[in-house]
Order: structure tokens, then C-alpha cells, then sequence
DNA sequence: TTGTAGGCGTTATCAA
DNA sequence: TTGATAACGCCTACAA
């Protein structure tokens, strides 16, 4: 039993005869390694788990194949979840995938620190990917959605907006706060007054985005530019500019946020934020894996993947 | 240990006390049952194995999305692997997985029966995804390629169009084959002559679509019409065509396949060919799910998806 | 209703 | 180099 496990595992303590004459035995009888057995014996599933907070579009599918992209080559699985991620239900997909793996990579624009605290507690491995208030307890990655956000509203004041608004994200989304520091942070330093009538809710929908767009029209004083929270809102935005006849950008610029691959295709092309969606999920698959193959190490990383700004015809900075 | 184990299990065998007391040890001293063992002891993992070609674009989002959708309202998980599984590849992805889910999902337009015919010898449950040539030994759930290849050529065909071109798919692919297939035979059944000359290369890449593009442009008898394997290709096309200054559809109607979201927001909006991917993978997951919990049924099933034409400015069908 | 013993399929330990 | 034997952490008869 021993020596089949030896020649199975290639183990260089055993005959090149007895291992073949294993293998021809193994071959004949349709033998094949159980894994999940393996894993008990070993303590190693040679598994990542990934809780995402939903399998919606573009982001997710880049994020999971950056993690594919990277823990593939080493051997590793990945075991993913995708519940809605709030209260107790976090905790209960973790807790399902608890002797199925050997880290977890969790993704939550809704996390709270505590949740998973109780959950996670002893030294269980786990990089957090984009959460709210990193946990100092936790490996965590970002994206730059602050800087990002400045940045579009920057270059929208200096194209020589001053009446500026903002669609935004999904209420109590992390990403979507950040974003909204990002805009009131470079309003206010382009000498530009606070307004709540120009921060209009959303959802990260085309519905919304289209619905602000209506609702903007209907003001008197009509921002002359948008900064749409993500790309799916600035298309919707546009589409209901459009419908109204509404010149993008000679009449009101537009910026979005994400640069789904769809930006640079609708017309105007968007100017939108770009952030490299894959290499998040490389970045954070490989400090996990680092975590798992590597020496305990009890730094926490704290780590934000830049975002930049593209810039299209949407904003009305180019010429044709 | 049989007790605590029923306790955590919620068995009807335990008194509300008992249970309640083992909680509360358990609680104390962060006890949380380890799922691999679990499994070993029951044989059941509660886990499908994904094996996917490679996880680019929306296509794999979107069906991956549609089976754990289906799959964690019975609590299951998603172990997935994108290996190129291309010969031995594959059986080595099929064999990690074999003792860490309960059965797989297999889906390689690259497939060729054999390989797995030796590794998934057995009754090893198995449901094939868009794989070639569906052996009938397995399971299989397809797209509808060849008809919705068809309907697109047909349209073209009764708009009056007679030189149509085809943009291949990736050689050796099975869609780009089927959709090939339903390409030459509407053409056929239109009247029209087959003529090599009009059916371009391409793999399903932008560029190469707009190089198929640029190429029928030097023709001297330029067709009137084309039909891309895929969306990808057309849109690129389309841009090639633009650049060229030739109008869609004015001077040539240009049509795709796959109904990618994009294919609404591209100016002309994109006709396509629709497929409901998530549904298609939702169907896969419930096939799956039957065999796993249902009773064994000797039946093997194979099922086509829909593809529906979903005419919009590009063809020129449509007044504006 | 509870406890005891054996087994799930593999690896790890320790002699031989 | 090989072969027994005990884990790995849980579940499931079976007996109490």
C-alpha cells in the first residue's frame, strides 16, 4: 500500500521496476488517485477558495481569470462562491470550504472586518480583494478608486467645467464611497462648491445611469459635465442624452469608470479610468500563494493597484 | 464523537440539550468541521468540477455564472480549471479533480472523445459542453451554430445580397465548423454558388476580423455582404470597414454571431445571432445535478440551445 | 437517545 | 528499498 503511494507520487525511493510494474497494475485495474483522500493524509488541497460577491459581468470573469491565470501554474485549484456575501452567509461560505482549501481570496465591496474575524480567526490564510477598511489583520489589495476618481473630475474642471456631477455607485459599495471622496476631493480643490443637487444616486446599472441623465435634464441649471461612477451608468447616461437629443460632448461632457472594453466602442468613445481587472487578481492570487507555499510571514501587505485615466472623445478633450 | 457529529448535523436523533451543549463547546473552542473529511466519510463532495478551454471573455462569464447560479441553491460549489485541455492536458485536469467533486463539467469545442473516454471510463458523472462530435456516451448540452449561422445567412440572402463572404472562426473549433456548415448550406439553399473565394480566414480575434476586412476590400468583385463567426470579428471588421470609409450597411451589410452586449452599442448597432449563455449553462448545471442527486437513469440526453437572429442596423434591414 | 468501533483512500512513520 | 500500521477528521452501523 505504501510502495503504491511511493511510485504513484514518483517518490525516488522506489525501483524504476516496481514502478512500472505499479503502473501497468494501476492501468489495468482503472486506478486512479482519490484526491479529497489525499488532501486529509497531506493537509494540503493544493486549493484556493474565492468568495465573490456576485458573478455579474465583465470585472468578476477578469478577476477570476487572473487568479486562474496564476495559481494554474503552480498546480492549484480554485473552489469559488459567489452568495450574496452579507452577514452570516459570508460566514457560512467560508465555513463550507473550510477543509476544501487551503487560503480563501475574498471579495466583498460590503465587508465588515468583524464578520470574518470570528470566522477566520486562528491563522487561517486569506488576502482580502478590495474590502472596505482593510482589516490591519489581513492581507489586502485595492484599487485606486479615490485617486481615479480625482483624477476624472480634475480633468474635467480643467477642460473648464465648474458645474460637474456625479452619478453613483450602488449605496453602502465600497468601491462606489471611494469614488465619491474622489469626486467632492477634486471638486473641492478645484476651488469648486459642494452641491448635492448634482450627486445623483445609482446603482452601477445602465437603468440608473440613463435615469440621473433624465433627471439632470430636467434642471434648470443642467451640469455640464458627468462623472458616472462606472462605465455601464455612463452608457445608460448616454443613451438617454441621446435620446433627448442631447450632443455628446459638445453639450455635456461625460466620464465613466472601470473601461470595460465596451468604452471604446460606443459613440462617443468613453472617456473612462482604467484599471488592469486581471493583474488585480494575479497580484492577489500570488500574495496568497506566497502566503501558503512561502515561510509564515507576519507582515500584512496592504497593496492598491493603480488607476488611470483614458482619456476619449466623451469628455470633449479631443478634437474629432 | 458520534454525538457531536449528529449535533453538528442536526440530526433528529439528538436531544435539543445535547446539541445545544455541543455548541457551545464548539463555539468555545472554535471548532469548525473540515469539509474534506467530510467528504471522504459521506463520498459525497457537494462539488462540480468546471473544466473550461480558457477563460476569456464574456462567453465563459456567462456560463460559468449560469452554473453556480443553479448549483448553489443545492449548496454545491464550483472547483473550475481552464487548462488548455488539449490532449493529455485534459485527462491530467479530469484526474486532479477526481476525488474533490462529486462530477464534472467539461467544455473544449476542441474535444476529442477518446481522451476522456479513458479517463472518465466508468460511471463517472459527466455532462460535455459544447464539445464536438458529442459522443453518445455522454451527456451533452450545444448551441444551435449551424441553424443560427443559417437564419443570418438566409436574411442576408433575402435582402437581396448574393456575394456573401464568411469570416471563419479558429480552425479546429467546433463552433466556427458548425457555423461554417450553416453558412454554406443557406447559401446553397438560396441558390447561390459556393465560392472559396469569400470565406476568409479568421480566429475569432478583433484583428483578425478587420484583416479579413481590409482583405475583401482589395477584392475586385467585393462582396455585399458579410457574415462573421463571431461578434468579436465583426466589430473588428466593422472598424477596418469604417477606417476604408466604406458605410455598414450602405455599402456592405455586415452581421455576427454570439449577441455580445457590445453588439447593441456599436454604431450600426450590431445584427447578431443571440444565444442565452447563462442558460446554457444553467441547463448544463441541472443536467448535472439530475445525475448526481437523481436516480441513476441510463438515458443520455443531449440537448440544443436556441439561437435566435436578432436583426439590427448593420444588415441594412432596418429604415434608421 | 447516546456511545463504540470501524472505515472512507491516502500518506507518514517506523521497522524490516 | 519495501511493507505493516497508525494517523488524517469525519460519518455510520451497531450495540448499549
Amino acid at each position: 500500500m505504501a510502495t503504491v503511494s511511493r511510485a504513484v507520487n514518483e517518490s525516488s525511493l522506489v525501483t524504476a521496476a516496481t514502478r512500472q510494474h505499479v503502473a501497468a497494475i494501476a492501468r489495468r485495474l482503472g486506478y486512479m488517485p482519490h484526491g479529497g483522500a489525499r488532501s486529509l493524509a497531506t493537509r494540503r488541497t493544493h486549493t484556493i477558495g474565492v468568495l465573490l460577491p456576485d458573478l455579474y459581468g465583465e470585472f468578476f470573469s477578469e478577476v477570476i481569470r487572473g487568479i486562474d491565470l496564476t495559481v494554474r501554474d503552480v498546480g492549484y485549484h480554485c473552489l469559488v462562491s459567489s452568495a450574496r456575501h452579507n452577514g452570516a452567509q459570508l460566514e457560512a461560505a467560508i465555513r463550507s470550504m473550510l477543509g476544501r482549501v487551503d487560503g480563501v481570496i475574498l471579495m466583498s465591496p460590503e465587508f465588515t472586518g468583524e464578520i470574518s474575524r470570528r470566522t477566520l480567526h486562528g491563522g487561517f490564510p486569506v488576502v482580502l480583494l478590495n474590502c472596505p477598511s482593510p482589516d490591519p489583520a489581513f492581507d489586502s489589495l485595492t484599487i485606486a478608486n479615490y485617486e481615479g476618481a480625482y483624477d476624472m473630475v480634475r480633468h474635467l474642471a480643467q477642460l473648464g467645467h465648474r458645474r460637474i456631477a456625479i452619478i453613483q455607485g450602488a449605496a453602502g459599495n465600497f468601491d462606489a464611497a471611494e469614488r465619491l471622496r474622489g469626486y467632492r476631493a477634486a471638486m473641492r480643490d478645484a476651488g469648486l462648491a459642494p452641491d448635492s443637487d448634482v450627486e445623483f444616486a445609482g446603482d452601477f446599472t445602465e437603468e440608473s445611469g440613463a435615469e440621473a441623465a433624465r433627471a439632470m435634464l430636467a434642471m434648470p441649471d443642467r451640469p455640464t459635465a458627468i462623472f458616472a461612477a462606472n462605465d455601464c451608468m455612463a452608457i445608460g447616461a448616454l443613451a438617454a442624452l441621446r435620446e433627448a437629443g442631447v450632443s455628446v460632448p459638445d453639450q455635456v461632457a461625460l466620464g465613466g469608470f472601470d473601461d470595460i472594453p465596451m468604452a471604446r466602442y460606443v459613440t462617443p468613445a468613453l472617456t473612462s479610468v482604467h484599471v488592469d481587472i486581471s493583474a488585480l487578481g494575479e497580484r492577489t492570487a500570488a500574495r496568497l500563494l506566497a502566503k501558503l507555499e512561502g515561510p509564515a510571514d507576519a507582515r500584512r501587505i496592504r497593496d492598491t493597484l493603480p488607476a488611470t485615466l483614458v482619456v476619449r472623445r466623451s469628455c470633449g478633450a479631443l478634437q474629432n
